[in-house]
DNA sequence: CTAAAACCTGACATCAATGTGAGAGGCAAG
DNA sequence: CTTGCCTCTCACATTGATGTCAGGTTTTAG
């Protein structure tokens, strides 16, 4: 079933919503952004192409990782152009990202240490009966 | 001798900031969340101990791993006595919170992948020569 | 004793992404 | 043309941790 007598790969906005789990609230604040750009039709809808929902994923996994939608979008001219002269203050930006990603990995993997540490201690007096302190 | 001063050991609020890097406000709101106790001075003002500080640096290890106040209020009184009959809901809370939390590190490193690849991209273009696309 | 510094409560502000609802218009099918 | 669904813009609400301010009290230093 082809939904649409639009061109080939067109998409609109409630099937990108659909095809990537994010609302169609977010994409429309996503284009606000500067994360995502469509084209629109005659009546002012919006028209996705099929490597949008890349680009969604792509701006989700961002998001996830605690770039702001300001990071994100000083990034992405890099994505869409790596030999862009742009590119220079994106690397710059990556860099710095790429750090405080690893970083804030690190404080989650000490972090799941002290909660196994946590789940060990409470096993070990559990397993050792109520009884002694 | 002073029968009026603290007793050994005890921290005022803005004393607990400043150890902690947390600010004064955050404190109170911990103690609202049930996350920290203090005692009272006779005028009303907060006492801590020693050992607050190392309570107040988990608190925010775990606010860093993305837990709400609601959840590490769950987690903590296992921390404070484990042998505690509540701890079997808050062992199942804590393997929950592990699973998200491994989760989400895996996440990060796959986005932390792709950055990589992203830079990669962007370095083999750029030393390649801007050559035409 | 006095004044400064720290603290108290309570309330309102902020930020960022997203939810939600109103009122209006686009678009395909019968 | 009409009907029903999808979309449009605008605007206000929400959440959670924290900032900030006001007006008053406590503690400490001099």
């Amino acid at each position: 079933m082809r939904p649409t007598s639009q061109r080939e790969g067109a998409l609109r906005i409630g099937e990108l919503a659909v095809r990537t789990g994010v609302s169609v609230r977010s994409l429309r604040y996503y284009e606000e952004q500067g994360l995502l750009s469509s084209t629109r039709s005659a009546g002012g809808q919006r028209h996705y192409a099929e490597h949008d929902v890349e680009r969604v994923a792509f701006v989700q996994r961002l998001y996830a990782a605690g770039l702001s939608s300001r990071t994100i979008a000083e990034l992405l001219p890099c994505v869409d152009s790596p030999s862009d002269e742009n590119s220079d203050a994106a690397m710059a930006r990556m860099a710095e990202e790429r750090e405080r990603l690893s970083a804030h990995i690190d404080e989650l993997l000490r972090t799941r240490d002290a909660l196994d540490d946590l789940m060990a201690t409470v096993r070990a007096y559990r397993d050792a009966g109520q009884v002694a302190v």
